[in-house]
RNA sequence: GCCGCGGUGGCGGAACUGGUAGACGCGCUGGACUUAAAAUCCAGUGAUAGCGAUAUCGUGGGAGUUCGAUUCUCCCCCGCGGCACCA
């Protein structure tokens, strides 16, 4: 029987005391850069979900080291964050306390089933100075502009007392408690990621990701391409500007729709003939919330503004002017042209308000067959010079006429929104920032670096908008050290993204005081060669991250735009009865009790199998238990006769096919079939008496990414000497995977009537004679003729007879 | 609504550029070992009919292309994920 404990336990030691995984300083390998995203060290401790991604990525990493390639794999804490600020308000502990304890407890869990990491490149979001080097970049950033302050309403979760980027909102609700979001105006920090919209679409192009997650960032990004129109008002200058695609159907604009935000409305009001009505409607959207707002279902509601008309400056015919809440202030211009005849929303206004409908685009050519709302394109109509034109000829058209004359601009809209990066907690890297009544923001020096996180009396967030760190007024008073007078720190803190943008930086390097990392290792090892990681960073961690990137490869300090050369999303594990694990329904499977029962490498080589690496799949302890079979198996090898006698043909036929699949499966991320290519080859082996030396040898190799321990076990007992890790790869060979006899199906008009075993690579007339003799075959054509025979070497034969 | 992915035995899932559907694992059935059980080992296992050789059906449904379709084309149904009043 395999004593899992024993063995596991002596080969994490050695590889510990080895230093097996340690980045070699050896130039002459090819580098690797694998990686994983790093976990947050919550209270609950590791989950299978973290063992899943890690182990994946450590497979690869071991095939790769084994491949030849000095490979960089290491691990770390994503530790800034609520869960340890939450216990620190309820203990009045300092959440680094918590933090550390946690860190611990995961360090051991992870250690505890042997992946390769390279600890002594550990790095820790929290560590001074690790976020040194977080605020450095975000001054970084404020040098080029890219960091500002602006008073807008924000996203305000009234439960976390702070604000909330637009990508941690789900259905209007906070990501982290659920509670619904509110519109808050505050003075915040923002990145401009809208700077970078367009490169974070197209640079996705060269990245080999999955196509689904690249849709995701471009329809998070939401580029539109079209045209900014100039409306003037009757009888003023003032003059409304909006945002459309479809300029095509200028003609059909019957009115015009502001936002009721929006800043035209202050311009207008002299004009407002009733500004009763409009304010009465104003209070009513400002009272609802905003997931009542965005609702589809909801009424659209609106009301015209009278007194007031806008002139269209096609046909210089006098429109409408609404105010309505189906417009957003915060895309485009805040305003549009209403054509309802060819928008579902417009249309659905203007059917509640009893607005002119007018049709100018026809699906055919000069027939006005539309009775509802045509949103295709189509053909003009009733277009002046424009119609006939079919939707794009006429975009394109318009435009140019319109530049011409100067009241249209060509324009392009993204939906992605600057990024909120000042929260008002504690728990998080303070902004390295000064305020200066005459100065204004003022950057801390390098020098003064990092700003560490004072000690609070009281960790609770005020709740007004301020953060813990504002009561310390011996650490916010301070001298501007620009003109010396009184100054005051910035008391918000960076969101928990911050840490993680460019932690893959620092591993390449991790103990650098000067730099963040040198430029020589950044050369070496970045990119990123493959990341392992969840499907919940779709759109968020992976969008900051390449942002961060691409502005510090702006500015040189990163040599490549893209981080992440391949990324790899792994599918959820559900618990046994098919739900997602939970406390709440006490159907969590903790790593630890599954290594005390079956062993690390068991736990392993089973998430491994369980399924497609991106497919959701079901926990299964009768699973479990078969790989546990499999693996006793694999042991009970060593107690067969061990020879040097050279192995079968067929033996070593199997081998190769296994050494190929085996490799290129790993390649691919098909774990699970290279899994059950290894058990196609243990099954063959199991039943021989004797086994060659070598082929043991090969076999640990080829099962060592999945389970490291006891392939190093195996090795050794073969007279390996030192890590199997450090030996390399076996390769086949093609001769030797050549099948000597091959199985020829023969078909029959399509059906399958006899199968024959025939020497490799046989000739057709060789085959189709076998065929004829056979009794199977002869049944079914005799007296029949035979029209054609359809032979694909060493596969089938096809023969089709007339019926 | 839009975009993306998927639907194969009792279950997880295999199947290369169209070429023997169901690899591998689980489960189940029978047998060996055992006083017995567990573990282990051996054999079988898509459905239907047949003692069997074998035949027919079979990859969500319907049509099509083809000597041949899980794979390609069209239509439809269902499930999952993302986005969603973005003009």
């Amino acid at each position: 029987m395999y004593n899992f404990k024993e063995i596991e336990k002596k080969w994490q030691d050695f590889w510990d005391k080895d230093e097996t995984y340690k980045v070699e300083e050896d130039d002459s390998k090819e580098k690797f850069y694998t990686l994983v995203e790093f976990p947050y060290p919550s209270g609950a401790g590791l989950h299978v979900g973290h063992v899943k991604g890690q182990t994946a990525v450590d497979v690869f990493a071991r095939f790769k080291r084994l491949k030849g390639y000095n490979v960089l794999n290491s691990m770390g804490w994503d530790a800034f964050g609520l869960p340890a600020e939450n216990f620190a308000i309820k203990n009045k502990k300092h959440p680094g306390i918590f933090t550390q304890e946690n860190i611990n407890n995961f360090r051991r869990q992870i250690k505890s089933f042997g992946p390769s990491f390279d600890w002594s490149r550990e790095i820790d979001t929290t560590d001074p100075n690790y976020y040194k080097w977080t605020q450095w970049i975000f001054l970084q950033l404020f040098e080029m502009g890219l960091a500002y302050e602006k008073e807008a309403p924000i996203n305000w979760c009234p439960s976390c007392k702070t604000g909330l980027a637009n990508e941690e909102v789900v259905d209007g609700k906070c990501e982290r408690c659920d509670s619904l979001v509110e519109q808050k105006n505050m003075k915040q920090w923002f990145l401009k990621i809208t700077d970078y919209a367009e490169e974070l679409i197209t640079d996705l192009n060269d990245l080999n990701w999955p196509e689904y997650i690249k849709t995701s960032q471009k329809n998070w990004i939401g580029k539109s391409e079209g045209a900014e129109i100039d409306f003037s008002v009757k009888d003023s200058d003032i003059k409304i500007r909006v945002f459309t695609t479809r300029i095509d159907t200028i003609f059909g604009c019957t009115y015009v729709v502001i936002a009721p935000e929006s800043k035209i409305l202050l311009q207008l009001e002299y004009k407002i003939e009733n500004k009763d009505e409009l304010n009465e409607y104003l209070e009513k959207i400002k009272n609802k919330s905003d997931l009542e707002r965005t609702d589809l279902n909801k009424d659209k509601s609106g009301v015209k503004i009278e007194g007031v008309k806008a002139i269209n400056p096609f046909n210089n015919e006098e429109v409408d002017i609404f105010i309505a809440d189906y417009v957003l202030a915060s895309y485009g211009t805040g305003a549009v042209m209403a054509v309802p005849a060819h928008d579902e929303r417009d249309f659905e206004f203007a059917k509640k308000y009893d607005l002119e409908i007018k049709t100018v685009i026809t699906k055919e050519k000069d027939i006005d067959n539309s009775i509802s709302c045509y949103t295709e394109d189509g053909h003009l109509l009733n277009s002046l010079e424009f119609t006939g034109m079919n939707s794009s000829q006429a975009r394109s058209r318009m435009i140019e006429f319109g530049e011409g004359k100067g009241f249209v601009q060509r324009k392009i809209n993204y939906k992605l929104r600057d990024w909120l990066f000042s929260r008002q907690r504690y728990w998080g890297e303070p902004i390295p920032i000064i305020k200066c009544s005459s100065c204004g923001n003022v950057p801390l020096e390098k020098s003064d670096l990092p700003l560490v996180l004072p000690e609070v009396e009281n960790y609770e967030p005020s709740g007004n908008g301020e953060s813990p760190l504002a009561n310390i007024d011996s650490w916010v008073n301070v001298k501007c050290p620009k003109c010396g007078g009184d100054a005051k720190r910035e008391t918000n803190t960076m969101p928990q993204w911050a840490g993680s943008s460019w932690y893959f930086l620092r591993y390449i390097d991790p103990k650098n005081q000067e730099e963040l990392a040198s430029a020589e290792n950044l050369k070496k090892f970045m990119p990123v060669d493959i990341y392992f990681g969840g499907a919940e960073h779709t759109t968020v961690h992976l969008l900051y991250s390449r942002f961060w990137n691409k502005a510090l490869c702006n500015k040189g300090i990163v040599p490549v735009s893209e981080p992440y050369k391949r990324r790899v999303q792994h599918g959820l594990i559900l618990a046994e009865d098919g739900r997602k694990m939970s406390k709440r329904w006490g159907n969590v499977i903790n790593p630890d009790d599954v290594i005390s029962e079956y062993g690390a490498d068991v736990m392993r080589l089973y998430i491994m199998f369980m399924g497609p690496y991106g497919d959701t799949s079901a926990w299964a302890t009768s699973g479990i238990n078969g790989i546990s079979r499999f693996v006793n198996k694999v042991w009970n090898l060593t107690e067969k006769e061990i020879t040097e006698d050279e192995s079968d043909k067929e033996t070593l036929n199997i081998l190769h096919k296994t050494i190929k699949k085996v490799g290129e499966d790993i390649e691919n991320i098909s774990f699970h079939t290279a899994i059950s290519q290894l058990m196609i080859l243990l099954n063959h082996l199991s039943v021989k008496e004797k086994i060659n030396k070598e082929l043991v040898n090969i076999f640990a190799k080829l099962l060592s990414p999945f389970t490291p321990h006891l392939s190093e076990e195996l090795f050794s007992l073969m007279g390996g000497i030192g890590s199997i890790f450090k030996s390399s790869w076996p390769e086949y060979s093609e001769d030797l995977i050549k099948d000597e006899k091959v199985k020829i199906a023969v078909q029959i008009n399509g059906k399958l009537r006899d199968t024959l075993e025939v020497d490799f690579d046989s000739e057709e007339s060789f085959v189709v004679e076998l065929a004829k003799n056979s009794e199977l075959v002869k049944r079914w054509i005799e007296g029949k003729d035979i029209i054609k025979i359809i032979f694909i070497k060493n596969k089938l034969l096809s023969i089709v007879i007339k019926q």
